[in-house]
DNA sequence: TATCCTTAGTGTACTAAAAACACTAAAGAC
DNA sequence: GTCTTTAGTGTTTTTAGTACACTAAGGATA
């Protein structure tokens, strides 16, 4: 009886929103397999690291970014996946507030970017299928839970939160409904500031009330 | 900079219902680490296996099992969690319906049997996590899905589906409301068989109307 | 400085789903 | 034949969701 110890590799769906549209750091890679082909952002284990430590690793090297939301996927073992053999990906998402990513080339990496998440093209390896995947854990999420709170700056208007939902969902709202039930619930509320800068009525900024994972019991 | 492999093993929470209970197989460590400590049946991944080969050779091997719903659950690699080392655990959950295991031995493991999910001793390693999230995961799943189905023989009757749905939630449902709701989804119809042998009126058995995997809007 | 354009902001009526609730039916035990 | 036990069945009330249209305020422009 052999026992096999696979490699293990950590990829991230690193999502934020960019003019109104969920994106996703996409990656080139520099070498083989798949040599220029777009891909996420990923890598091997390090020693002494756990998975979560490889993806908070990942984000800062790739995104410039600490303390965004993560939250493991699923992990993915297809024998098919990597032409190198059995590899385990064991994958992450991660929420970044707009503009708050400082996109950086490593060695092995080429022209990272925002792409739209649900119009990507073809990725390395199974990277389509764990986008997917994090796309669906996402939309559910935003529906029972307060995460959107990780997608948003500190200060937003009730539209920009909307279209975050909006972007998310891949379907409008109606503004009266949607403001009913973020002020009913208590997740947002009000501060004495407006936007500015825009040539319209001013918006009046909130905040959300607590920036702590919650469970609700409804949504959309 | 250093690559590092730890070892994968995959640990299966196998739930099924028992005298009208939410029971998982327990099974007690032959060896060291955690001798004689209950513990969630498991083993190290085989060459050539993929984590779900070996969540289904455990439902064979310790379980009698072929054919459960078996459903990748999370991966646990807290490096704490084992005393050898850094070892990750990816997890499933299966679903048996009542009276299908046949619970075997086998030379690392002794004295399987079933135990009250909600109601566990200390288990080895992070188990009781893993039975914890796995129980969330079902609850979340049985209220916008069918999955059910995997928990009952082909025909059972209405009650038998309330008490399952009840043992799973931990609460008690409306009995008019419930079947009210299964009827008009379509998601079990009448069949012309009888339940014999209680000492009382006798209930119709029903079936699922699909024994496959579906979204749900609501539930319960 | 008046008008226009654009986005902000607000409440009510209708519809659908969920929850609450109590009695009759049929079999076996005694 | 009576009692005990579980099976089986609809209606009403309450709650949540959905649909919908006008006024407000600032910047741009003529």
């Amino acid at each position: 009886m052999k026992f096999l110890d696979p490699t293990i590799t950590v990829d991230v769906v690193i999502f934020t929103i960019e003019d109104g549209t969920l994106k996703t750091l996409i990656i080139q890679r520099a070498r083989e397999p798949f040599a220029n082909s777009p891909a996420l952002p990923g890598g091997f284990l390090l020693a002494g690291e756990t998975s979560k430590d490889a993806a908070l690793r990942i984000l800062r090297d790739k995104a410039g970014v600490d303390g965004a939301y993560l939250e493991q996927l699923y992990t993915f073992d297809d024998p098919s996946r990597d032409p190198r053999g059995p590899i385990f990906s064991v994958t992450y998402f991660a929420l970044v507030p707009p503009g708050e990513m400082t996109i950086r080339e490593t060695e092995h990496t080429q022209r990272p970017r925002l792409m739209s998440a649900f119009s990507l093209p073809k990725l390395a390896f199974d990277h389509n299928k764990i986008v997917s995947y994090a796309i669906e854990r996402l939309q559910s999420k935003v529906e029972y839970t307060n995460v959107t709170y990780s997608l948003l700056p500190k200060l937003f208007t009730l539209t920009e939160l909307q279209k975050t939902y909006e972007s998310i969902l891949g379907r409008t709202l109606d503004k009266r409904n949607f403001r009913k039930k973020f002020m009913e619930l208590g997740l947002v509320e009000e501060t004495d500031s407006f936007s500015k800068g825009g040539r319209q009525r001013p918006a009046r900024l909130h905040r959300f009330t607590s920036r702590k994972p919650s469970q609700l019991k409804k949504f959309f």
